[in-house]
DNA sequence: GTAGGGTTAG
């Protein structure tokens, strides 16, 4: 391999220490007056051919070895041309720079730069050949400060003025989101060529920045200077960056104009632009009428199809690719387009399909393509595929590790995702918006507001440019973590606000129980003019369902589809569940779910199962239950809600028959346990927890608690127990269960007015949640408990679920 | 017998 051949590292503080300030001398001598070249540099071009030729032969290289030097630079053989130049003599620059320019037109930057590096090391001095190439890796690793430490070289030999230098200067500054020192150069060239004004274009582009290129696009026509293919292809890809169709159809009748249309890369440049502008059908137009379509061509139809909605078209169009006119073969970008739309279906096959395709094409590995994979197997609910490919990757970057936290999280692996993003954090990535919103979501499933805190610090300590994206998902982990003030502080202080921003706060309060306050909110953001979208009814049905606000749901299922178009989705219905569930009429819910337009899923069930165990309706939760196994056979919750209705009925064999069932599926029911924080330490109690060091006092208190609160309670609740049974289940009893015993601790350990949080992996149990009310009768204090769908506020004795849960 | 700008993708 040719990279085994390339191992001559020079460290790059030692070979280019004194060049890594920033070049200040182009912006530091006065603009010329006139375009004039400043005449500094030894014109190569201006040797004749018997120079060269005689300078060639005085360094001993012959001119067949060069020639066959260059042709296998040419031919790609670099293996055999780095083979050649080590047996070579290298004083020549010449020889230098056709390796250089091999490197770098195989895509080896790193490889080129230690090239001139070692170059630099022997004493070689590069010319204004070698620079465009240098340049360009730099471009290609990324590499500022490198690109920066070749521009101060470039100065010093008095090369700055040439042109392809400087065009070359623009790409990579605007390459490396310096666009700014790209627009300086242009500024100051004493020449610019049609070239200079396509690397402006281009480079705006590739800095994000398509309205400036398209600006820069209109003055190059003013100023005469024309359009070249190149020219079209960087608008056309500034249109497809603003969705701006009218710029685009301008641009594609220039190209029409010029007869540009059967440049392949003109051709991809104008679906991809149509795709991204929404038009798809212009897009389908124009590639219809292409008669000899490349893999680009296609992978950009597939694409556009793909960011249309239009799934079933794209995996049509890749068949229509390999079909016998066509007869092109799926190149990696083309199973990149596809694995989205796997997501997009939940389709895990088709995306396993893929992958094999992949396999046995030899396209694995490949970062780009095992990212998407993971992104698909996380979608699609294989943690455990996307861990596999995730492993087996040869190189990682941020986007691959962002992704593998976020299936970690998608499949409720939160303490996975955020021992991910530590790693990440070890070695040495940067995090960047898409980390945080991804890890913050971890963080509001299984975090406490102190946790939160403290990765809100480090947002802010490293100055991650927000947006609304990290906002909204502070908003959504502070609200999730318990702290709703705090959540409301991020709120107010975000200045642009967006939909999600607004349907993000309404979920907050909702969850919290505030329901009439979602309807202020609601209110307020239809003042601040946004149109409610699904997610907007999903946290407004929410409130009403979580506060017991029946009537107003009504009004918002009602309103959905004849004020805003909107048809109801399966969430929404899961919604009206809960809330008919709640009012008692369990009959109408059942009627409710059969007459769903879509199939109801194990999670619409559960919540009339819910309100089966709220109405003591075995019956109804028999038939319910039956539905939840046809779809998912292991949901643990569905069996333990189960049995615990046939032992609250006395049912015993019919408790332990479920049990059994569940045993014999190797099915675990999820082990209770709370948290609280005190004093900045995280403190975890399971049920009948002993293990503190200081348990006996929380104990105590418990026991007082439980006088007070009439230790009967759970008795009475279960009071057609057998005596034996009762005994046994004595030492498992409600009294002891891990919300308790941390609200105990949480008495103890805080200040008296301060409200006691604690956070729970799974729903209240009855009994705990009368305890609590009475707890926050007797100690006149504020207990607030999460679990794993709303958060129970218990004041005064009462608590703000309206007892319905 | 060496240079600069360019398509589709996570």
């Amino acid at each position: 391999m040719a990279k085994d051949l390339l191992n001559f590292h020079i460290p790059i503080a030692a070979t280019s220490s004194e060049y890594r300030t920033f070049p200040t001398k182009i912006h530091a001598s006065s603009k010329p007056q006139n375009h004039e070249p400043r005449i500094r540099r030894h014109d190569s071009r201006k040797r004749t051919t018997f120079d060269r030729r005689r300078e060639l032969r005085s360094v001993g290289n012959s001119i067949l070895s060069i020639r066959r030097l260059l042709s296998n630079v040419n031919t790609g053989c670099l293996e055999t041309a780095l083979q050649m130049f080590e047996q070579m003599n290298k004083s020549s620059t010449f020889v230098w720079n056709v390796m250089i320019r091999g490197l770098v037109d195989s895509g080896l930057f790193q490889e080129a730069m230690e090239f001139y590096y070692r170059m630099r090391f022997e004493g070689i001095e590069p010319d204004n050949f070698t620079f465009p190439f240098v340049i360009k890796a730099c471009a290609g690793v990324l590499g500022l400060k490198e690109g920066q430490s070749v521009h101060s070289t470039v100065i010093k030999l008095g090369l700055d003025v040439d042109i392809y230098i400087c065009n070359a200067l623009i790409v990579m500054y605007a390459k490396v989101s310096c666009v700014e020192d790209s627009e300086k150069i242009f500024e100051w060239m004493p020449v610019r060529d049609l070239v200079s004004w396509n690397s402006m274009v281009s480079g705006y582009v590739s800095a994000g920045d398509g309205w400036s290129s398209l600006m820069c696009f209109k003055k190059m026509q003013k100023v005469g200077v024309g359009l070249d293919r190149i020219s079209c292809i960087s608008s056309l890809g500034a249109c497809a960056l603003e969705c701006c169709l009218l710029e685009g159809k301008e641009i594609f009748c220039q190209v029409l104009r010029n007869g540009l249309e059967l440049d392949p890369m003109i051709q991809s440049s104008v679906i991809d632009m149509f795709g991204k502008c929404g038009k798809v059908d212009y897009a389908e137009r124009f590639c219809v009428g292409i008669a000899q379509k490349n893999v680009v061509v296609w992978n950009s139809m597939i694409g556009a199809y793909a960011l249309n909605d239009k799934p079933l078209e794209s995996f049509s169009c890749m068949e229509m690719m390999q079909g016998a006119k066509d007869n092109v073969t799926p190149d990696t970008v083309t199973l990149i387009n596809l694995l989205p739309l796997c997501s997009n279906l939940r389709a895990l096959l088709k995306g396993k399909a893929i992958h094999g395709y992949a396999i046995r094409k030899g396209y694995l590995s490949h970062l780009v393509l095992e990212t998407a994979l993971i992104d698909t197997y996380g979608k699609c609910g294989s943690v455990m595929l996307a861990e596999r490919v995730f492993s087996h990757m040869k190189r990682r970057n941020l986007v691959s590790l962002n992704a593998m936290i976020a299936a970690y999280v998608q499949n409720s692996k939160d303490r996975e995702a955020i021992e991910t993003f530590r790693d990440l954090q070890l070695e040495s990535y940067a995090p960047d918006q898409m980390t945080f919103a991804t890890t913050l979501a971890a963080y509001a499933e299984i975090a406490l507001p102190k946790e939160g805190k403290q990765i809100h610090g480090l947002i802010y300590k490293l100055g991650i440019s927000l947006g609304t994206y990290v906002p909204n998902a502070l908003i959504h982990m502070y609200s999730k973590c318990g702290d709703l003030q705090a959540a409301r502080e991020v709120f107010d202080r975000l200045v642009f606000k967006d939909l999600v921003t607004w349907n993000t706060i309404i979920m907050a309060y909702a969850i919290h129980g505030f329901g009439a306050y979602c309807f202020r909110l609601f209110s307020d953001m239809k003042n601040d003019g946004h149109e409610p979208n699904g997610s907007t009814f999903v946290s407004l049905l929410s409130a009403c369902s979580i506060a017991g606000i029946v009537d107003e749901g009504w009004k918002y299922f009602d309103s959905m589809k004849r004020d805003y178009g909107l048809d109801p989705g399966i969430e929404h219905y899961g919604c009206m569940v809960d809330l008919l569930g709640r009012a008692g009429n369990l009959d109408r819910a059942k009627c409710f779910i059969d007459e769903m337009p879509s199939e109801p899923t194990s999670r619409i069930w559960g919540s009339l199962l819910a309100a089966c165990r709220h109405h003591r309706n075995i019956k109804l939760a028999e038939l319910v239950t039956n539905h939840i196994f046809s779809l998912d056979s292991d949901n643990t919750g569905c069996y333990v809600l189960l049995a615990n209705m046939y032992a609250e009925a006395g049912r015993w064999e019919d408790a332990e028959r479920i049990r059994c069932l569940m045993k014999k599926q190797g099915l675990k029911t999820t082990s209770s346990c709370s948290i609280l924080e005190n004093n900045g330490k995280t403190y975890k109690f399971k049920n009948n927890d002993k293990s503190l060091a200081d348990s006996y006092i929380v104990f105590d208190v418990l026991d007082i608690l439980s006088r007070k609160t009439g230790a009967d309670l759970y008795f009475s609740s279960v009071s057609k127990l057998k005596p034996a049974e009762l005994l046994k289940r004595r030492a498992n009893s409600p009294i002891f269960h891990s919300v308790r015993l941390a609200i105990c601790f949480g008495l103890i350990n805080t200040t008296v007015g301060e409200p006691v949080l604690i956070r729970k992996n799974i729903r209240v149990c009855e009994d705990c949640h009368r305890a609590a009310k009475k707890i926050s009768l007797i100690t006149n204090r504020e207990v607030v408990v999460g679990d794993s769908k709303q958060y129970h506020h218990f004041k005064d004795g009462r608590c703000s679920c309206g007892d319905y849960w």
